[in-house]
DNA sequence: GCCGTTTTCGGCCCGACTGTTTTCAGTCG
């Protein structure tokens, strides 16, 4: 069983526990375990063979550290048998509706025996779930939409996509007169790669208007609730955004606290709770009996001071070590997109790109790139036509033809070069040679079983020519798995060989992860940053993947491509 | 179920909003 695996055991245990109404912190601790797993960039099973003392990682205790090695050696868990024989597992998903908690998903199980999606659409339309106790007719049809909106969309975005729409709802509430600040918090603040709602920030003493402004907005499709401090709106996209207003004392204070993550603020919570401190959306307050000093809130950095700690990096604040910096000057400075002066894979007309060799560079240099890798498709890639040994030269006569007439950009001879089903490369390796800079990547036999693809990857890093190996995992987010790929086997090779490995900056891919990415910087193997564009538009995808990396703490001198290329190229044994 | 310099028991972040209630439970973030 691999990391997730177990992960989602885990999560199942507390989602079948928390519907049976067990001790919310047990659950809490089921769910804490999983998340713990799911950032940690080693092999749980490998631990285990091991003998690791799981009981070392945060959140593991005796507990969860048996019940990993029983799901380890034995690929079940008794207890999580035990649940779903009282509990049928349809009936989970009826917590996933939004307005139903566990405990009224359980009156709904219990009473109306319902235990699937439609088996709840049928009692609310026969109108049986409004008498149930604690229920009435606008529960039931706030269960009704739920389900139709849970059959609808309920996915999270892209990044790239919630940028868009934040950036029309930023400019829409610019234009009301009442608001004195703005920002935007949440999961997107955080640069996750994926988001799930929108948490947008006023400060403002006018709250109506303002609530007013947002409901005007075009997309909003209808207004979840509305208080006195609090908006909740739905878009047609089926994308929710809640709008808080507050106080400019308190615009600091709610800006941390919306912005998170929850793990990061029970953390924080918890440290101004030993010192007599409460922290909450409206400021830091000293708590005396029943009196209650303001100390702070205007600014979100005055938060943290009033603890003595630096203002994390909002990228930082997943309560996955940053709490260990303790002053400003342990901070890790962050990568920036400004850091980065070179993009080493892209697409042109000779593939599956939509521009020219020469197209790509103009552009490039717009962007301030000092030198960029033309990377087209390798032969086996016949739907994009990838380039033969001959045609991939004739690019490579054209590419010094551009240096000649360009100045302060340097192109790259490059290919993205295949690794085959059966394992080896798709060029030969005298060709590979010529060039300047070659980056391996499969795309083909995705499928193949752990051991065979990972032998693959590892016969790619091993040969002499290969510079890095591009979007290590093949996942698309929200779309198709990473590869059954052995990801430490490939850094301790990456770093054996001295290869890159990339951080594929398209938004649907963004892989290698923040996990991987941390766990490739403790193993000193630098992250190379590419955009892997096929137009001159998708060169601006560059930023998603420095916010990615930010994610991994890397700094400047975590990433490659921040060097000159003659810098870098030192960095990649090759030849 | 986890955790520990008030440590092996008794805590575990905190508040807004809604609907169904006559003072609060459930849900959400």
């Amino acid at each position: 069983m691999d990391n997730r695996e177990i992960a989602a055991v885990f999560e199942k245990m507390a989602d079948l526990l928390e519907f049976q109404g067990a001790n919310p912190f047990r659950v809490r601790a089921y769910r804490n375990g999983s998340r713990r797993l799911q950032d940690l960039p080693d092999s749980i099973a490998v631990l285990v063979e091991q003998e690791s003392d799981l009981t070392k990682l945060d959140g593991i205790g005796k507990d969860l550290a048996e019940k990993i090695a029983t799901l380890v050696k034995t690929g079940s868990l008794p207890q999580l048998e035990e649940l779903l024989a009282e509990i049928p597992e349809g009936v989970l998903a009826l917590m996933r509706i939004p307005g139903l908690g566990p405990k009224k998903a359980s009156v709904i199980y219990k009473e109306l025996g319902v235990e699937t999606l439609e088996q709840l659409r049928e009692a609310c339309e026969a109108e049986k779930v409004r008498d149930l106790k604690g229920f009435g007719a606008k529960t039931e049809k706030t269960i009704m939409d739920g389900i139709a909106l849970a059959e609808r969309a309920g996915e999270r975005v892209y990044w790239a996509t919630a940028d868009e729409i934040v950036q029309r709802i930023h400019e829409h509430l610019q234009n009301c007169k009442a608001v004195e600040q703005l920002a935007v918090a949440g999961s997107y603040r955080r640069g996750r790669e994926t988001v799930g709602d929108l948490d947008f920030l006023v400060d403002a003493s006018d709250v109506a208007s303002v609530m007013d402004h947002l409901g005007e907005f075009d997309d909003v499709a209808d207004v979840i609730a509305r208080g006195d401090t609090k908006m909740s709106v739905r878009l047609d996209s089926g994308m929710q955004v809640d709008l808080r207003v507050v106080p400019t004392e308190s615009f600091g204070a709610a800006l941390q606290y919306f912005t998170g993550s929850k793990e990061h603020n029970v953390v924080l919570r918890s440290m101004a709770k030993d010192r007599g401190l409460k922290i909450n959306e409206w400021g830091v307050f000293r708590v005396d009996g029943d009196n209650e000093e303001y100390l702070a809130g205007a600014q979100e950095a005055d938060v943290y001071a009033a603890l003595d700690l630096p203002c994390y990096p909002p990228e930082l604040r997943e309560n996955r070590g940053e709490f260990d910096y303790t002053s400003k000057k342990d901070l890790p400075k962050l990568l920036e997109l400004d850091d980065l002066v070179a993009d080493l894979h892209m697409h042109t007309t000779a593939t599956d790109g939509k521009q020219t060799i020469r197209e790509m560079v103009a552009a490039a240099q717009q962007r301030g790139l000092k030198y960029i890798a033309i990377t087209d498709h390798s032969k086996r890639v016949t739907m994009a036509r990838g380039l033969d040994a001959d045609r991939l030269r004739t690019q490579w006569d054209e590419i010094d033809k551009v240096n000649d007439e360009v100045e302060g950009i340097l192109v790259l001879k490059g290919i993205e070069c295949d690794i085959l089903e059966k394992g080896g490369m798709d060029l030969p390796d005298d060709v590979l040679a010529e060039a300047d800079w070659v980056v391996a990547s499969v795309h083909y036999g995705q499928n193949q079983e752990r051991q065979q693809i990972t032998d693959r990857i590892l016969g790619a890093l091993e040969n002499r020519w290969v510079s890095a190996i591009a979007h290590p995992t093949g996942r698309l987010i929200n779309k198709r798995d990473r590869y059954a790929v052995d990801l430490e086997a490939v850094m301790q090779a990456a770093k054996a060989n001295g290869k890159l490995l990339e951080l594929n900056a398209n938004p649907a891919r963004l892989d290698l992860d923040d996990v991987h990415c941390a766990r490739a910087k403790q193993l000193g193997i630098p992250i190379v940053i590419n955009s892997d564009a096929h137009s001159i538009h998708g060169l601006d995808v560059l930023r998603y993947g420095v916010l990615q990396a930010r994610r991994a703490g890397l700094t400047a001198k975590d990433v490659a491509n921040t060097r000159s290329w003659k810098a870098m190229s030192k960095l990649i044994k090759r030849g």
